[in-house]
DNA sequence: CCGAGTACCTGGCATAGTCAAGTAGCAGGC
DNA sequence: GCCTGCTACTTGACTATGCCAGGTACTCGG
């Protein structure tokens, strides 16, 4: 399996689901990876997380705290703040609204222009 | 209603909906960015959609062609070329998967933290 | 000491939607 | 004839964000 995955259709929604993935866990970089890949999102990268959880932060959405760990460097774990929170309930609404109307148009039947349009 | 729109959000979707609207019946431009605000995509620009379309004509997915009309300057007519069919398809599988990802993962219910994590 | 796994960060790049402004044809009113 | 407004398309500059490549650094086993 090669194709599938448009790397623009996944902008905007990484951020909304890390802030999801924290809401139910708190968890750090690393192991959101492997949270997403675990989901079928086999083809994100941890230069995709890393920059996304920094700004985040730095958006205050998201606070992070150093861990040490026996196993590596420090884990840095994030949970959302409340601003964080009120942006992921906004955030899946959008998602949620754009989805309605994206998902019907994407999927009712094509009318195949041999046998509709004789006319035309 | 005000907010509910992220912009980063429609990012490879407007592509996939001109395609596919185009694909349903050629249209030009203006008239495509009607059938958007119809679908309920009310705060879709013209900034946004011949862009798009140019870049899709670009890319020899869509094929366009100038008629005239009586109520103002030619109007440029789309339909998708075969490449743009594929392109159609390729993206409308990318499009359901990722939403096959995200939509359990949005709406599945948070644990609520104050009942469950008393012991943290 | 070295390699591998864990863990994080960064700079530079490419893509694509948005805004604002401009160009132009056409119709109706005055 | 001119002005206004709608139709219709184009473009440049801006911005947001995912991705790639590379770098740092800690721990452990050999």
């Amino acid at each position: 399996m090669v194709p599938t995955h448009d790397p623009q259709l996944l902008k905007g929604v990484l951020s909304l689901l890390l802030l999801r993935l924290l809401a139910e866990r708190e968890s750090y970089g690393y192991e959101v990876v492997q949270r997403l890949r675990e989901l079928g999102l086999s083809d994100i990268g941890e230069g995709s997380v890393y920059p996304a959880l920094a700004r985040l932060e730095r958006e205050g959405r998201l606070q992070g705290r150093l861990v040490a760990s026996r196993s590596g460097p420090a884990r840095k774990y994030y949970r959302p703040t409340p601003a964080g929170s009120q942006a992921l309930s906004e955030g899946t609404e959008s998602w949620l609204s754009l989805a309605a109307v994206v998902h019907p148009v994407l999927v009712r039947r094509l009318p195949d222009p041999s046998t509709t349009t004789e006319d035309t």
